[in-house]
DNA sequence: ATGGTTTTTACTGCGTC
DNA sequence: GACGCGGTAAAAACCAT
C-alpha cells in the first residue's frame, strides 16, 4: 500500500451534486499509472519548467500562467471505522471529541466540606489548616484541567478539521489562537466546543483571505452551517476583529480550476474585477462569488473560451440568475466592448 | 422582530443548431 | 426539440438595527 501513486479522484461527498478533488491511494491492484512527481513538473499551459508557486490559498500554480496545477491536496485522514477496541482507543486521539458527561469523568478525589476525620472527631487546628488548603488546590486544579480538557477537545476537533479541508498549518495556528483567545475571554463556557472551533478555523480563513464556504467547513463538521456561521459572529464580535472585506479576486484562481479554464485567463477575469472596483458600487453588498462568475463569464467570452452560464453557475455555487445579473451589470456599468 | 437589499426559484419567450 | 440565453415576479435568505 504504501508505494502504491496517489491519483487523483472525484467524489460527491453527499450526493447533492457537489464535487471535490481528492488525492487518494489506489488499491495496489490497479497500479499502472505511474506516480506524479511534482518536482518534474512541466506546465501543460504554456510549457515553462518548475515554475511553481504556491499561493496563500493553498493552491499551487504556475508561476508564469497561473494555470493552478494542484488545488488544496486533501488528506482524507484515516477511515474511523472502529472494529477493535485498540481501534477505538486510536479514534479517540484525533477524532470525534469524546463526550465528558462529567468533568472529572469520576476519577478525582472529594474532599468533603466537614473538619472531621472518620471517626467524626474535629481535626486539629494544623491538620484543619491543612485541609482547607488541599480544598483551595482541588478546586483551583480541577478548573485548570477542565479548561486544559476544553482545549484539548478544541484542539482536536481544530486538527480534524484542518486536514480534512487539506488546509496549512498556518491557518491552524491562526484558529488554535482564536481559540485560545475565546476560552480567555471566558466564552467557551456552555457553547458547542466543536461549533467554536469550526467558527475559529472559518474566522481564520476570513483572516487570511482565503476562500472557503461556511458550508465546505460544515460538511467535514457534524454542525450545520448556520450554527457554524453565528458562532463565527459571536466570535468576530465578542474578540473585536476586524475582518477583511471578503474580495471577488480570491475566488477566481479556484473557480477557474473547476471550470477546466486555461489559466492565463484568469488575468482577463482580474482586469475586470479590477474596474468593477475602481468603477466602484458595483462591489459591495454583492455575493463575491457571483462577482466572480459574472466576471469569468466575461472573460470567457472575450478570450474565446466560452463556458455557459450553466456551468459557471454549478462550479461557483451560485444560480444562473446571478451569473447573468452580474455580467450583465458588468457589462452595462463598465462599457465592456461588444460581445 | 423589522425592513431593506440581494439571491434564488420558477417560469416564459426567443433564436439557433 | 434541446439548448443557451435573457427577462421577470415572487419567495427566500441575508444583514443591520
Amino acid at each position: 500500500m504504501k508505494d502504491t501513486p496517489i491519483v487523483s479522484v472525484i467524489v460527491d461527498i453527499d450526493g447533492d451534486g457537489s464535487v471535490i478533488k481528492m488525492a487518494s491511494r489506489t488499491p495496489s491492484t490497479v497500479q499502472e499509472e505511474k506516480p506524479t512527481k511534482p518536482s518534474r513538473f512541466t506546465c501543460p499551459d504554456c510549457g515553462a519548467h518548475k515554475d511553481v508557486q504556491i499561493l496563500q490559498t493553498g493552491d499551487i500554480v504556475c508561476a508564469k500562467c497561473g494555470l493552478v496545477v494542484s488545488e488544496r491536496q486533501i488528506d482524507p485522514g484515516p477511515e474511523w471505522r472502529a472494529f477493535t477496541a485498540d481501534e477505538k482507543r486510536a479514534r479517540t486521539r484525533t477524532g470525534s471529541p469524546i463526550r465528558y458527561t462529567s468533568s472529572d469523568k469520576g476519577l478525582s478525589t472529594l474532599i468533603g466540606w466537614q473538619n472531621k476525620d472518620r471517626s467524626g472527631k474535629n481535626f486539629s487546628p494544623e491538620r484543619r489548616a491543612a485541609i482547607t488548603r488541599m480544598r483551595k488546590w482541588q478546586i483551583r486544579s480541577r478548573v485548570h484541567s477542565s479548561v486544559d480538557r476544553n482545549l484539548s477537545q478544541a484542539n482536536s476537533e481544530i486538527n480534524r478539521l484542518i486536514s480534512q479541508l487539506g488546509l496549512k498549518d498556518g491557518v491552524k495556528e491562526l484558529a488554535a489562537m482564536l481559540y485560545r483567545k475565546l476560552i480567555v475571554k471566558r466564552l467557551v463556557r456552555s457553547r458547542s466546543i466543536d461549533a467554536l472551533a469550526a467558527a475559529s478555523i472559518y474566522a481564520a480563513l476570513r483572516l487570511r483571505k482565503i476562500p472557503r464556504s461556511l458550508k465546505e467547513i460544515a460538511k467535514h463538521s457534524h454542525l450545520n452551517y448556520k450554527v457554524i456561521g453565528r458562532y463565527y459572529r459571536l466570535l468576530v464580535r465578542k474578540l473585536n476583529l476586524k475582518m477583511p472585506v471578503p474580495d471577488p479576486m480570491n475566488y477566481v484562481p479556484k473557480f477557474i480550476t473547476k471550470l477546466n479554464l486555461p489559466g492565463a485567463m484568469q488575468a482577463k477575469v482580474l482586469d475586470v474585477l479590477q474596474d468593477a472596483k475602481d468603477y466602484g458600487g458595483l462591489i459591495t453588498g454583492r455575493d463575491p462569488r457571483g462577482l466572480a462568475a459574472g466576471a469569468i463569464y466575461i472573460a470567457s467570452i472575450l478570450t474565446d473560451n466560452r463556458v455557459t452560464q450553466r456551468e459557471i453557475a454549478y462550479a461557483t455555487g451560485v444560480t444562473e440568475v446571478t451569473v447573468r445579473n452580474r455580467y450583465k451589470e458588468l457589462v452595462r456599468e463598465l462599457e465592456i466592448a461588444p460581445l
